[in-house]
DNA sequence: CGCGATTTTACTAGTAAAATCGCGGTGCACTAGT
């Protein structure tokens, strides 16, 4: 990269020390911790930085500070519009410039807010991966330049970017289009796996990486094996025992309402969260949940939970195990944020790896559509014309979501160029696209193997026989430490094993011989496997 | 992939087994009609 180039992506600034300080002093903030520091000087110097930082560490501050001192606006690139909306009344408060733009901003109030970031000067702006690709605001922001683009929550782009929300995939290209600001990406939780994810996909140079221990010294863990009816005994129980307000846990919306449903009956005062119920049921729930003097407990899908900002659950009980224990150690570290003494407590069952397994087999494009897809790109490029996403969708027969997919992934690899109404092919006349794209099913597959990697790492925690800690730290390539004197394994708790499975004994001993994950209920099908395999059989 | 619900099939008139169907997290943005 030229000189000149690398000088033209460093934003001015207008700065000193005490402005630093005061900017600091407007957010409340005293003093800065370390690594604050090495964030904001990051952004400052125009140096791409990722953050891993646990939460309440105020990893918000670290691009909120430099949006003050910058003179181009700082973008923040964040996963919900609940989450913008917060934060953009925060920063109100402290009468900071600010400026929130998303797809509920409309009509003449969204003119006045890209009017005001062609404007330029110190500006937060608030907005969606979606909007980000919009065509207004695009223009908006390459007319006044990007002094920083924060990506929140980082680690969504490697959960959400490869099928649910594309436009994750998007943010890198799309900030080069828009001049290649400096790039600030911050999560929580991040792997050495999902760290190199973010870097690549955000296409970030020589980042700088600042983090800080996520282990969370009140935390105490605790795994709870259980099969069948266990652990509702078990669920039923710890909940009558623990300390409010705490959160449930469930991998699916149906297990969230009978739960809700059940604890209701017994008097325990409870709220519901999942993505099927209506916008104004979620608000409210979240709502009751929250206000600070009241203790209930949260039946949830993981649709809860990003950016809750309740300082004294007690408790995180999983009902079923997440699919990662990425996800396991995001949605547990939401307990405990006063510092007090906090139980997270997993009740496994081998079985629950299955939803997961067909969640993902579903979320995964696979070669053969590809192959499809492919096709019928061939077909359309045969007649000399250029397809709309819709319609290769329909000619290629795959869904909208499976079509948008695979387009990001030909687009990443630059065999293709997706507009709104238009998808362009690359590849030189004479070579298909399914050969050009033969490395994506390479890709593909390894997307496969890491998910179901991450889902041995659900077992591997559980199957652990030393601390729990000691487990997650290392996991997270952290150093391991010293056991952390608070989980299950340090304080052997066998008497409590045997309190909640004491009834169960005889079902436990009559479930052991059999072999893990098969079917539970005694009717016999056995003629379907057999199909299938014969099926595989004539495959192979 | 694997469960429960529903439909089809098989052998002979309504019942049982077999086959098939549908479902299972996450949210943005946009549109059409009040």
């Amino acid at each position: 990269m030229s000189d000149s180039k690398r000088k033209s992506r460093r934003p001015r600034r207008r700065r000193s020390g005490s402005n630093l300080a005061r900017a600091a002093r407007r957010l409340g903030i005293e003093q800065l911790y370390p690594e604050q520091q090495n964030a904001i000087d990051s952004a400052l110097s125009g140096r791409d930085a990722l953050i891993v930082l646990p939460t309440g560490f105020g990893k918000s501050a670290c691009y909120q500070i430099p949006s003050m001192l910058l003179d181009r606006p700082v973008v923040v690139i964040s996963p919900l519009v609940a989450l913008l909306r917060d934060q953009y009344e925060k920063v109100q408060r402290r009468n900071i410039a600010a400026a929130r733009l998303d797809g509920t901003i409309r009509g003449k109030a969204r003119r006045e807010t890209l009017e005001r970031i062609r404007g330029g000067g110190p500006l937060l702006v608030l907005t969606t991966p979606e909007t980000l690709g919009a065509e207004d605001a695009g223009e908006a922001l390459a007319e006044s330049g990007i002094g920083l683009a924060a990506v929140d929550e980082a680690h969504c782009i490697s959960e959400w970017g490869h099928d649910f929300r594309p436009s994750y995939m998007r943010i890198g290209a799309r900030l080069r289009e828009l001049g290649g600001p400096p790039v600030l990406a911050l999560t929580a939780t991040a792997t050495a796996r999902v760290r190199t994810a973010i870097v690549r996909s955000l296409r970030m140079r020589d980042p700088s990486i600042v983090t800080a221990s996520p282990h969370r010294k009140n935390l105490a863990f605790e795994v709870l094996p259980c099969v069948g009816d266990q652990r509702l005994r078990a669920l039923v129980r710890l909940v009558g025992r623990l300390r409010r307000p705490g959160i449930v846990y469930c991998s699916t919306r149906r297990e969230v309402d009978a739960i809700y449903a059940l604890l209701h009956r017994l008097r325990v005062p409870v709220n519901r969260y999942h993505g099927g119920m209506t916008v104004k049921e979620r608000d409210e729930q979240q709502r009751q949940y929250m206000r600070p003097r009241r203790r209930p407990v949260m039946i949830a899908t993981n649709a809860f939970g990003l950016g809750i900002d309740k300082a004294d659950i007690r408790y995180i009980l999983h009902y079923q195990a997440p699919a990662s224990l990425e996800q396991y150690v995001q949605e547990a570290g939401r307990s405990g944020r006063d510092g007090k003494k906090s139980n997270c407590i997993l009740l496994a069952d081998p079985d629950d790896r299955s939803i997961h397994e067909a969640l993902q087999s579903r979320s995964r494009v696979r070669p053969d559509q590809l192959k499809r897809l492919g096709r019928a790109l061939a077909a359309w490029a045969a007649e000399g014309r250029s397809p709309s996403p819709s319609g290769l969708a329909l000619s290629a027969e795959l869904g909208p979501r499976v079509t948008a997919a695979l387009l990001v992934q030909l687009e990443e690899a630059e065999l293709v160029e997706v507009e709104k109404k238009e998808v362009r092919v690359l590849v030189p006349q004479g070579i298909s696209i399914e050969e050009a794209a033969s490395g994506l099913a390479a890709q593909f597959e390894t997307l496969r193997v890491q998910d179901s990697r991450r889902l041995d790492s659900i077992a591997d925690y559980v199957g652990f026989e030393g601390c729990r800690a000691v487990f997650l730290r290392s996991y997270f390539g952290e150093d391991e430490g010293e056991p952390c004197g608070l989980c299950d394994v340090c304080c052997e708790k066998p008497e409590r094993a045997d309190a909640f499975f004491a009834p169960l004994a005889a079902d436990q001993l009559k479930r052991k011989g059999k072999k893990r994950g098969r079917r539970r209920s005694g009717g016999k099908r056995p003629p379907r496997r057999r199909r299938k395999r014969a099926e595989a059989r004539n495959a192979g």
